[in-house]
Formats: C-alpha cells, sequence, structure tokens
DNA sequence: CGTTATGACTGGCCTGACCAGTAAGCTCAC
DNA sequence: GTGAGCTTACTGGTCAGGCCAGTCATAACG
C-alpha cells in the first residue's frame, strides 16, 4: 500500500514550476535577442564574428553557431561567408510573422471553407477601413491597378490575376494595418495555391475576367465614396462568388453567413 | 570606355533569379519540415537519432545539429537528452505566433493600434458567425461562461480575467472556423502579454468588472437573438472601451474606424 | 519474483582543422 | 600622386573525432 509519507508534505508546501534544463545555444539567443530589444544593437549594426563570440560568451564555436542559426531562421541576424564585419543585424520585418501564418495553415489543415471565411472577413475589413481611411495617393493606386486589371484582360489570366492581387494589396495597404496585410497575403497564397490547377482552366475566359473586373471597380466605387459597409460586403460577395464553387456545398454555411449582411 | 559587349546581350535574355547560396543546414531543414508538412511524420513520432541522420543527410553533425536546433525554436521538435528514440515530433502550438507578434510589437515595428484593430475585427467576426451559426449547447457554454465570470467578480480581477478569455474562446469555436479561432487566441495573448503589467492595477475594480460583465452579456444576448450585426457591433465597441487607454491618441483612428459602423 | 547493476545507446558540448570566400591594405607600375 | 592589381588576414561553412552526463532496456543478482 501507497501511504504517501514525506512527500505530501513537500508538494503541500511550495510550488515548484516545472524545470527544464536551458541549453547553452539557448542563452546566447536570448542575450542577443534581448540586445536588439532593447535597442542596444540597431539593424545595420554588426555583431562581432563568431570567433569573436566564442570569447565573449564562453562556449564552443558549434554552439555559437547554433544560437545564430536560430537568430538567421527568425529574420533577426543574417551571416555572410567572409564579411570581415561579422553578422549584421536585420531592419524588422514581418517575415516571421508570414512563415509562422504559413506553417498554421499549411500544418493545421485548415478546410478550404476556414480559409475562404478567413479571406472573406479580411478582405472585406480591409475594403471598410481603405474607405475610411485611404489617402488620395492610396486612391489612385487602387485606380491605376484595375486600369492595369483592365489591360491584363487581353493578356491571359496570368497577367490578370497579378493585378488583381496587386489591388488587393493596396487596399489591405491602405487599410493602415500590417496584420491585415500579413494575413490577407497568407491567406491567400494558400488559397491561390490549393486551387492552382483549376483556376487556370476555370477563369481563363475573357467572360469572367470582366465580370471580375467589374466587381473590382464596384469596390472601388465604394471606397472612393468612403463608404466601408457597402466596401466590405460588396468585396465579400464577390469573394464569395468566386470562391464558393470551390468549396463543398455543406459547407458554405459559414461562407453564407458572411454575405447575407443586408438583414432584411 | 566600357563599351558593355556581351554582358548586355546576356542580360537581354533570360530572366536571372537572385541566388542565394543555401546553408547545408536549410536543406535539412526543409526536407524534415516539408515531410511534417506533408504528413509523413505525424506529432508523437520521432526522428532518427542524431548520428543517424548524419549518414541519411550525408553532413555531418554540427550541420545536423543547426538544423534541428532550428527546427526546435521553430517548435517542430524537440529533443531530450538521453531519450533513445529520438527527437519527438510536436503537435502545432500557436506559441511560435504569439511569440513573433510580440517581438514585431516590442520592436516597434506592429503598431499596438494594429493589434487592437486586428483584435476587433476577429472578435467582431467571431461573435457575427456565433450569432448565425451557434448551436443550443455553444450557447449554453456561453451563459455557463459568463456565469462564471459573474462569480469571478468577487474572487479578483485574476479569476475574472480567465472567465473572460473562457467566454472568448466558447465565442471563436461556436464561429466553426479555426483560423479565427487561433488568430484570435494568438492575438489576444499578444495583446495580454504586453499590457499585462498595467492592466493588473487598471482593472482590478469591481466596478469595471461588473461593466465588463454587462457588455458581454449583451454580446450574449445578440448571439442568442441571432442578430450577427449587433453582437459584431457591440463586440467590437466593448474591446474598443477596453484597450483604446493603451493606444496613444493620435493613432485610435483606425479603431474609430471599426466601431462607428451605424453609419448616421 | 522483484531489485539492481550494466552497457549500449542518446543528446550536449568541445577541440581543432580545412576550405572558399571577402575585403582591406600593400605594392608597384604609370 | 594615383590607380590597378596582388597579398594577406580575416570571415563563415563544414567536417572529423572525442568526452561527458544522462536514459533505458536488459541481464544478472538477491
Amino acid at each position: 500500500m501507497d501511504h504517501d509519507r514525506g512527500e505530501a508534505a513537500v508538494s503541500d508546501g511550495a510550488q515548484f514550476r516545472q524545470v527544464s534544463p536551458v541549453r547553452l545555444y539557448q542563452r546566447i539567443v536570448e542575450q542577443i535577442e534581448q540586445a536588439i530589444a532593447r535597442g542596444d544593437l540597431k539593424p545595420g549594426q554588426r555583431l562581432p564574428s563568431e570567433r569573436e563570440l566564442v570569447t565573449q560568451f564562453g562556449a564552443s564555436r558549434p554552439t555559437v553557431r547554433e544560437a545564430l542559426r536560430v537568430l538567421e531562421s527568425n529574420g533577426l541576424v543574417r551571416s555572410r561567408p567572409g564579411d570581415p564585419n561579422g553578422p549584421e543585424i536585420l531592419p524588422f520585418t514581418p517575415a516571421g510573422l508570414v512563415k509562422e501564418m504559413t506553417r498554421l495553415v499549411q500544418f493545421d489543415s485548415m478546410s478550404m471553407a476556414a480559409l475562404i471565411s478567413f479571406r472573406m472577413i479580411l478582405d472585406g475589413s480591409a475594403s471598410l477601413l481603405a474607405a475610411r481611411l485611404r489617402s488620395e495617393e492610396e486612391l489612385a493606386s487602387m485606380e491605376q491597378a484595375i486600369a492595369v486589371m483592365s489591360d491584363a484582360i487581353e493578356v491571359g489570366y496570368e497577367e490578370f490575376s497579378k493585378a488583381d492581387v496587386a489591388f488587393h494589396e493596396v487596399v489591405a495597404l491602405a487599410s493602415r494595418n500590417s496584420l491585415i496585410e500579413v494575413c490577407n497575403q497568407v491567406v491567400r497564397g494558400a488559397v491561390l495555391s490549393l486551387i492552382s490547377d483549376k483556376v487556370a482552366h476555370a477563369l481563363n475566359s475573357t467572360a469572367l475576367m470582366r465580370e471580375s473586373l467589374h466587381h473590382h471597380q464596384e469596390v472601388l466605387e465604394a471606397i472612393r465614396l468612403g463608404d466601408g459597409l457597402a466596401a466590405a460586403r460588396i468585396s465579400r460577395r464577390n469573394l464569395y462568388d468566386y470562391y464558393a464553387g470551390y468549396v463543398p456545398e455543406d459547407e458554405r454555411g459559414p461562407l453564407l453567413a458572411l454575405v447575407d449582411d443586408e438583414e432584411a
């Protein structure tokens, strides 16, 4: 029989944290990360050379290198062979976020419906914010993107799709929210990569491209007028019309729930 | 004089991509990442031991280790010393995303306003979808979560906050969109970790908690009635009221743009 | 039959070395 | 003096081999 003698007293007492052995390379990563976060190391500045870091940290070169590889994969520094100035501190970019988001979408096996639903939300919100926050320059960029789309219809779907993406990028930019920008970009990429094979055939018709162009013009018009709700609604409906075909019928409920905004 | 002989012909011809030397360890990372993404390696499964990987990849141990450290820092695998089964494939967690976001905000490459704005969009959309898609069970869970919040007011902010999170989790779940769920969780985590120090003092008042509870009840009521637009609007406004104080006044424009939905 | 020792693994870390680059500084011809 | 070219002292990328402290399965032991 277990009498649980002794141990009980201990477990009743102080709270112990889970102790996990911290690798040496992690310590190094932390120190450099904090130095960057504190601003002691600014983008463009250089880290000491690997061999110099070895002496400063008191670790071996492989260990220091492991730390540098981790920092590098996180987009914080970059090492170039032969560079006498040592590894460079990189400016902050959302590249890491993009990578993580992409992983999320890839590994977590999102359903097509979830992706498109999310895209409708993001693009709709971007349109709404763009309608209310856009500058004249951004509006001009959108008009220009639309013009490019219009011209691209003659060239082919390849070009048209590029111009299409460009338009959405400008709208996302005008929303003044880098998170929307990043997420939209990732989700759009994921959706496109999932249907790229089918879409080339399905949409390679000037009629469909013209219709798509028209829809985009409607969004643009709403943005021009500053009518955020309309811009969002039209934007969502466009996406639904585009992509609903790629979603099994019994999974379209969540998509429709985002379209029927006119509640009446 | 430069006559640009020869080179011109080349640069006029084929398009060359920027060539960047790919490190050996990156190749290894890619291969393992893809194997996981493809599903060849599932969470819980084990990688061969480092020495075994050395022979399989034909690289040296330091190189293989660099690859493993990168994968480990990305939360894909975990190595335990002495484990005879080799490194373990981990299930996906959004922890990396949270880290990335907080980093971006800390390094000033993303504004707090963007984070909160995004949270308003996500939570609003989740509420909207929940109002239109929720089952009776989910509605009951929400009511229960609200009840817990109500009780927690007496206990303290710690408990209240937990119940608060639980409510939002249920709403996100009811939106039937795992992307919303995860992103919402990530953004919420990032926001909380960034203001955790201030919030404990600011909100530790039963009056404020009561007000918050009341707001949540309003959202719940809208969800019960199936009024998606109202649920979304109230949800966004609540978040604004909560968090606007943490955003500099001159950056609140984008937030207000998400609140003023009643358009005249 | 339970317990304990043993040995064959594991990953963490180190030393020392070689190579292919880079760029600064030097030399030397002009 | 000044510019072009070479030398050299670095850089990071990679490797081979080794030591240590853990872990775990198994075999020997009580």
